[in-house]
DNA sequence: ATGCTCTACCCAAACGTTTGCGCCAATCGT
DNA sequence: ACGATTGGCGCAAACGTTTGGGTAGAGCAT
């Protein structure tokens, strides 16, 4: 296919068919099979039909700096090796790969100078467009003017400061669970919150603690307890929850991660999964069936959440009004959460 | 900074300080700060003034047309939602920053149509060369020949054609998991070997074996089992090596994820770990701490694996000679190895 | 004064596209 | 048969850089 001289260029499919290099363009450009716009059938069929066998692939540093559209996405997250933000963006790579668009995907550590920089370096590389799944609450990176000209989208999270976003329906997975927990009959109850800074600890604790207050069960402060969003940061809040006296019953961790943190510290604390002690987290990953004991999560759809973003930025970009999405979360129960506590225990 | 009248260019600071765009060009590329090539000294600190004063920010689409070089790279790999994988990612990421580098980085689920798909769209973006982390043994996506003029490197798995790799010392890591496990005095082993045509699971496998073979103890064909990648997958295997007679009394899953599906998989057959079944697993993910039975895992330099990867396809798109790099594992002792065996289970 | 070397710039041609405009021939309406 | 339309294509100017070649003047030695 390739190999001759240099790189086939449209300049080269022109000169071989004798053609203007416009020509060539408008025909490979044009809605393709289309007959009667661009050239004559025949001749747009030799056009085609010598593209292809040369292997033509059209620059695109060439049609960016022409049109001024680059086809590029810059997607920041947390930390891609979290497995909850890795399913998000093959979400996203999925459907921008079905939209023709590239993505750049970056690791920012939640840490406000990295983002900062990341969003300086992919705005440098001029994205159309951004999808952002690490923003914090209070939106502060996100102010950042040179951000004015492009397009963005959060995923994954959202800002108190009302950029358009799809999650999951945080606060309904959290009131979720505390449902599933009250029909347990448990009363004494806590959460592991995640960071302070991230709505999803945060709306998801909000969602749980809302039912227990409507149930005339409010969770006292010390019951809630900020952590880090893995399993160490999981373990260490659970320590600090379980080994007081008024043990809670029952335990909510905002995500898997942090849940198993919450096994291994039940694990030192000789508390057994289902029977002393009910857990569930969220986000239903693969892990959470395989336990030892089996995790009852959250559902949330992950991918889904991806696909949406990529598809919410489309609109954006193309100037279209769009509004936030929240996807519809499922409770899966599993042994973790083990059976109704005895009236004893109540 | 920005916001006058469109993006700040060259020519923009070239008008507005008198100069032409070509000047401006060569002191802002010029090894900055020195004086006497580029212009005078004044100049070149009026121009360097005004630049950053309007944000200016070459367009990158410009510079790779004309330089022909993009700066980018292309990364491959199986799926980002493994945790290993993500590692070496935030590994390649970080190296690739550092060096002015962006990646553009894609799932291929290991499915070669995918595979070979992927990377014509990594090519057609002009990049100068691609990190493959999803390469299959027989090297087979390899030897497309629109690769022919893009220098590339594998990292996380090697092949059997020779391309230069950055790897795990993989065989060496099976090794120590098999001294570790003849030190205890198992006899009657196990190995869940992953996928036979990734060079993660059949390096590790071949390490651990010949280990066992040089003991006098060779496996028989039944107690090698391959299975995908997850736990699902290391689920199913273990059922199959666990069930049968003459059960092993310590299995070798050759990563986490499988001897997490194995942890389920015992949990189901009533075993328990670190007493009736030793477990160990690969790569020392964050998990295998947390387990409820902590597990014994072969630590691996996964970042740094990406690091090196970086470094050794700049080597190579700078047209110097390169060689395969294999690092160093270590094997961390958990509970799910247990303590030595009995004489009576010998 | 002449020739020479620097310094400090400018000129212009690329790189590969896209796209408004214009031109020529053929077709059409009458 | 003649002006108007249209299909089919070419022209050329961008987009923002980089880079090989100038050149004008200053400084210097001859």
């Amino acid at each position: 296919m390739a190999g001759d001289g240099g790189p086939v260029t449209l300049r080269g499919i022109a000169d071989r068919l004798g053609l203007h290099v416009s020509t060539v363009s408008r025909v490979l450009n044009g809605p393709s099979g289309e007959r009667g716009r661009a050239a004559s059938g025949d001749t747009a069929r030799r056009i085609r039909e010598l593209a292809d066998e040369l292997g033509y692939r059209p620059n695109p540093h060439a049609t960016s700096l022409r049109t001024r559209r680059s086809n590029l996405v810059g997607v920041l997250f947390p930390r891609l090796s979290e497995i909850v933000v890795a399913t998000i963006y093959e979400g996203v790579e999925e459907e921008a790969t079905l939209r023709g668009l590239s993505t750049f995907v970056t690791n920012t550590h939640d840490d406000p100078a990295t983002q900062r920089e990341r969003i300086g370096m992919v705005l440098g590389r001029r994205v159309d467009g951004l999808i952002i799944g690490d923003a914090h609450l209070d939106g502060a990176a996100l102010a950042d003017p040179a951000l004015d000209g492009t397009p963005f989208v959060l995923v994954n999270r959202r800002t108190d400061t009302g950029h358009p976003a799809v999650t999951c329906d945080d606060p309904l997975g959290g009131r979720l669970v505390a449902e599933h927990f009250l029909a347990l009959g448990h009363r004494r109850v806590a959460v592991i919150a995640g960071e302070p800074f991230a709505s999803t600890g945060t709306d998801r604790t909000a969602g749980f603690t809302d039912r227990y207050r409507e149930a005339g069960l409010p969770l006292p402060a010390h019951r809630v307890r900020h952590c880090r969003f893995d399993t160490a940061g999981g373990h260490e809040a659970a320590v600090a929850l379980l080994s007081g006296p008024d043990r809670p019953t029952a335990v909510f961790a905002v995500n898997d991660l942090a849940a198993i943190g919450t096994m291994g510290a039940a694990r030192d604390l000789g508390l057994r999964l289902g029977e002393d002690l009910a857990l569930a987290g969220f986000n239903d990953t693969p892990l959470a069936a395989e336990l030892p004991v089996p995790l009852t999560s959250v559902h949330s759809p992950m991918a889904e959440q991806g696909r949406h973003a990529v598809r919410l930025l489309l609109r954006r970009i193309a100037g279209e009004p769009v509004a936030s999405e929240a996807l519809r979360p499922e409770l899966v129960v599993r042994a973790s959460t083990g059976a109704p506590v005895g009236p004893d225990l109540r």
